[in-house]
This record gives C-alpha cells, sequence and structure tokens, in this order.
DNA sequence: TCAACCTTGACACAGCTTTGATAAGGTTGA
DNA sequence: TCAACCTTATCAAAGCTGTGTCAAGGTTGA
C-alpha cells in the first residue's frame, strides 16, 4: 500500500469518509484504486481536495454546482445551448422593428394569436 | 400597454405566472416594466421564455444550472477559480517523482505527517 | 486469527430549491 | 365603478442536496 486510505485522507483534508465518497460519486476526483477496490489518496487527491473546500468556501458555491461546471465543461452540446441562450439578449419591446409593432397593437386576444403565430414562424412548430 | 402581461406570457410561453416572476428573480430574462409596475413581456422575451424550457429538457438541467451558468460568465473571479481547478488534473501516486515517494514510504503516522509537508510546499509553488 | 480497516447500499434528517396558493393592496378599462 | 387584472410578501408542500450512521461483507497486517 502506497497511499493514504480513505480515512486518513478525510483525516488530512478536512473532509469525512464519506463526503470524499460523495465527491467521488458526483465525478469530481477520482482515485485510484488498489487490486482490492480500496481507494488510494496520493499527494495530489489531496491537494485538489483541500482547493476544492476553498473553492466554495471562497465563493459561496455548492458541490453541485462545481459538478454542473464539469459537465459543462465535458459536453460540448450543453455548453454551447447554455451558452448561446445565454448569449441571445431579449429583443425588448423596444427593439422590435415598426411593422413588427403593427402587428403587436391589437386587443388581448389577438395579441395572443399574434404571438402564437411569430412563436410557430420562429421555431418551426411548437 | 403595448406588450403582453404576465399571464398572457405564461399563457403563450407555459410557464405559471409564478414561475415567471421566479425566473426574474433568479436573474434569468428581465422584463420591461410599465410606470404602475406591471412586466412587460415582448416577442423576445417570449421566445427566450420557450427556448429556456427547451434547454432544461433536452439537457435535464434545472433553472438554477443555468442561473449558476450566468454567474460564471459574470464572475470572472470565480469562473477563472472554477477553470483553474477542473484543469488541475490530480497528479496521481504512479505520477509523483521517486524521492518523493522515498518520503512517502512510511508507517501510517509519519505518512499522515509527509503528507501535510508535501502539501504545504505545493501550495507555495502550486 | 482477529481487530481494524475497507467496500457498497440503505435509511434518515436538516436545509435549501422549486412551485403553488393566498392575502393585502394598487391599476386599468368598459 | 368595479371586475379583472397587476404587484409584493408570506405560508406551505414536494423534492433534491449534503451529510451521518448503520449493516453486511471483504481485506490486511501484526
Amino acid at each position: 500500500m502506497e497511499a493514504l486510505t480513505i480515512h486518513e485522507a478525510a483525516e488530512t483534508s478536512g473532509w469525512t469518509p464519506r463526503m470524499l465518497r460523495y465527491i467521488e460519486r458526483i465525478g469530481l476526483i477520482e482515485t485510484a484504486r488498489t487490486e482490492a477496490g480500496y481507494r488510494q489518496y496520493g499527494p495530489g487527491e489531496l491537494q485538489r481536495l483541500r482547493t476544492l473546500r476553498e473553492l466554495l468556501a471562497d465563493h459561496e458555491i455548492g458541490l453541485g454546482d462545481v459538478a454542473f461546471a464539469l459537465r459543462l465543461r465535458r459536453d460540448e452540446a450543453l455548453s454551447g445551448a447554455v451558452d448561446s441562450w445565454l448569449e441571445a439578449e431579449p429583443q425588448r419591446p423596444e427593439a422590435v422593428s415598426a411593422d413588427e409593432w403593427l402587428r403587436w397593437e391589437q386587443e388581448k386576444h389577438a395579441r395572443i394569436i399574434a404571438a402564437l403565430t411569430t412563436n410557430e414562424t420562429m421555431e418551426t412548430a411548437a
């Protein structure tokens, strides 16, 4: 046995063994395993475990947030979709073209219909 | 009044008025307001509300995740910290230099001390 | 051999998130 | 004027997250 066991790693990193398993489960920090399946923590993992604590404390974020950030950087399609949603600044009423506003200037029910129609042209068919 | 009210927007976008307020509260999609403070939804907002639904459904993420992604892109310090944590691949036991391993090869208590020492040097020179 | 580890899985609980409902009060338009 | 909206604030319930603890069983080393 060369590296620290989960209890030793917990002791030195400030997490509990339970949390070390949880952190692994959500995809942050995987460890090598011994033949028998025991987790092995080396200096690199210990370092990451400590900086992880700092990261959470310094920015008031949770493990789930870091896990989501990881997912974002691994799933190209996801990050693309999220980014393009975030980038698309909404066109406020003020920013809409004049004749689009003509259509918009209707009484309530007609406006709703118009909105639906506008949308269908925008996204094939909802 | 030119744009849709919150109930109309809810009706056409598939959210509830409650959720529209919630979505605004967590920082996604802010709307213009009338003099009296009524929210105004234009075509842009409606589009974003619909694509938001798709985004969540397509990738099985939550509103909180999108809010966190927004926070990431607004808070440079946060995204930098998260990114550098994610980028720092842990050096596995196998990847550690030979003489570092000499120190590592001790009985349990000494190993823990060694781990702490190793970490201190790593933190200053990470 | 056997105490002291390790593993996974399950039950449990506090606290936060997401969502609805309801209340008290202002706005709007026929 | 008054019904039907809107606003914010609050109470509440369902669900998820983070965490502990325990059980059943395998591993290790003195």
